[in-house]
DNA sequence: AAAAATAATGTTAGCGGTAACATTTTTTCT
DNA sequence: AGAAAAAATGTTACCGCTAACATTATTTTT
């Protein structure tokens, strides 16, 4: 392995200052065509590779840009990080990624690290157990935009990119209400999070909007995965009878992934024994055998959106802090027997 | 936003030498316990967070390694970079992923960019369309610690964890001609690729071992995608009665789920019309319809292997180039009628 | 108690690049 | 042609931290 090349050798094998070598390759307006050229052909010959670790010291900015997120193994935050590295690449940044296991002291971890190494600015999804945000206000005193995705902290002044939680959930208590379930139950994310918050307020509203009653034994906390779903199932369905809600409203698929595997396991069947709504749309949700009704999330575009956005407060301090919220979309299959009923009424 | 704190002002705060104080930061040995102590608790009155781009430079060193991978929205490299970031963050190592979209430029380019970010190591698996190896020698020329994983560039001297494809391919193909078969398909990935021509060669060996004749026409390039399936399943599709095929084994489950799209849109059904096999065992694979026989591949574990490889050639220039063979399982579901067969058994 | 060994701390220089200002060269203008 | 303006290049200092060597303070040894 040859010594790595410099401008300063560069600059000796031309006979010229480093500063013009530095000019030449950062392409400044106020160079000698002749000299650049020859500054370029040189660095090409010596197999010149700038050293940015050195360039981010002195400028003060690293082009690159944290990602910290709570979960991989699904399709939702892949397919966010798919818009985020589309946007951040485009614009010459590199992304370091983060996973944080839905934990938050590898969080805190991660935005430490993040900060120490200096990257000019961070986009974050909240692990499933913050219990507090000093560590966010920390970054955000320190200067450092932060800019939320789906899963956001509120109240501190930084944006958001999210889509509306609450509105979501009542579009599909609407649709279960509009199908005539009346005993519905929701197997809830962490109230922590303000999109666990948000789809049970949802919930709650429409009840009440609906002069449904509810029991508190249909709100079920059950995390955001399989396990977590199907155990919170499991609770459901440990109800007597005269209790047993006709409809559960599940917090995103993975939950209602694993609610479906309990219900099967006690021998029921979804959804004449039970209807079963999702949230997210993972790429299982179409697959599976009884296919599910859920929300689709616009999960590209939350990506592409939030990283412009942290692109932009990255550009100028002065950036406005929004609270940007993408559209949804119900999207009906047979979790609910709403397929089954229409196939019904064409039949007639 | 004040100011950032620095060693330095530590080091005047506390009348001593910048050095006294990076060393207590650093707990070297030789610092007076008490000094140290002081040191530690005037860095954290201050609010004090080390520079790692400062030390990075310093050092030669940033701990950070690049992941470079094709594709993002499937399951398998999530996995795998969930077992890459394990091994990394246990080490300390940040990961700086780069998404190539199975492009050569973009991969070209993204390891210039790690490069010229100067991270310890990379880890690589190959974007679909790379038809020369010239931007991994340049890197391995650098002296920079290159791993390979699932894709690997042969003969450069990089080491790589991968699974035998040729055998996996062999284990799917003895599992069809047990079945019966003779008539088989092989919708197959870029012969660019070592892994496709492994899987191409496994595929023709054995039906020569077979004494089983194929067609040229049988043998259709597909990618590695649910898209590229579809199309290469038509090209199958449009052969004339005595020619087509009674299995077709793709190259991977998203080329399996696109063909069996495909046989689904002709009229045909899997498996009574054509089996089908994929290769992977992608979370939709038991999911869909029809579950697919698939080859199971210990995704996590080659993230972990491939990490700590990486991570110890860093530590020694004298560590030795391996290729690290994992062993994979076939998974026998539906998608070739056995499961049927033997269920008939049973029922006798 | 003086010499030798050890521990603690300090000094200098450098990692590779760039900003800011200074100087020299070239061009433009009257 | 000489002064002024513009362009090209050079010099100095610094980004924040650490290795390597130098020095001073402390402890150990006989």
């Amino acid at each position: 392995m040859n010594k790595r090349v410099t401008i300063k050798q560069i600059a000796i094998e031309l006979n010229v200052s480093m500063m013009t070598v530095s000019r030449a390759l950062n392409d400044r307006s106020n160079v000698d065509s002749r000299t650049k050229q020859r500054v370029l052909e040189t660095a090409a010959r010596l197999g010149y590779k700038p050293n940015y670790v050195a360039k981010s010291l002195a400028l003060n900015k690293t082009f690159s840009i944290g990602v910290v997120f709570p979960e991989i193994s699904h399709s939702f935050f892949p397919e966010v990080i798919k818009g985020i590295e589309r946007v951040a690449s485009k614009n010459e940044y590199q992304l370091i990624l983060s996973y944080t296991a839905e934990n938050q002291s590898r969080e805190i971890q991660a935005l430490q690290t993040l900060e120490s190494k200096r990257v000019d600015g961070i986009l974050i999804s909240m692990a499933q157990d913050v219990d507090n945000t000093d560590h966010y206000k920390v970054l955000i005193d320190d200067g450092i935009p932060l800019t939320f995705f789906d899963r956001c902290a509120t109240g501190l002044g930084a944006s958001c990119v999210r889509i509306d939680d609450y509105q979501s959930a009542l579009l599909v208590m609407k649709h279960l209400m509009g199908l005539g379930y009346e005993k519905i139950a929701h197997l809830h994310g962490p109230v922590e999070l303000e999109l666990g918050r948000q789809r049970l307020e949802g919930y709650k509203d429409a009840m009440k909007s609906g002069n449904l009653s509810f029991r508190e034994e249909w709100l079920v906390e059950s995390g955001f995965s399989e396990k977590g779903g199907y155990e919170a199932m499991n609770n459901i369905l440990a109800l007597r009878k005269p209790d047993m809600p006709e409809a559960v409203m599940c917090v995103n698929d993975p939950v209602a992934i694993g609610a479906m595997e309990a219900i099967s396991l006690a021998g029921l069947k979804v959804p004449d024994d039970i209807a079963i709504t999702g949230f997210t749309d993972d790429v299982r949700a179409k697959l599976i055998r009884v296919p599910l009704t859920t929300i689709e999330q616009p999960t590209y575009a939350i990506g592409k959106k939030a990283a412009r956005k942290l692109l932009r407060h990255i550009a100028s301090k002065d950036e406005e802090v929004e609270d940007i919220v993408l559209d949804t979309r119900l999207i009906v299959r047979e979790s609910c027997g709403a397929r089954k009923k229409s196939e019904k009424l064409s039949v007639l």
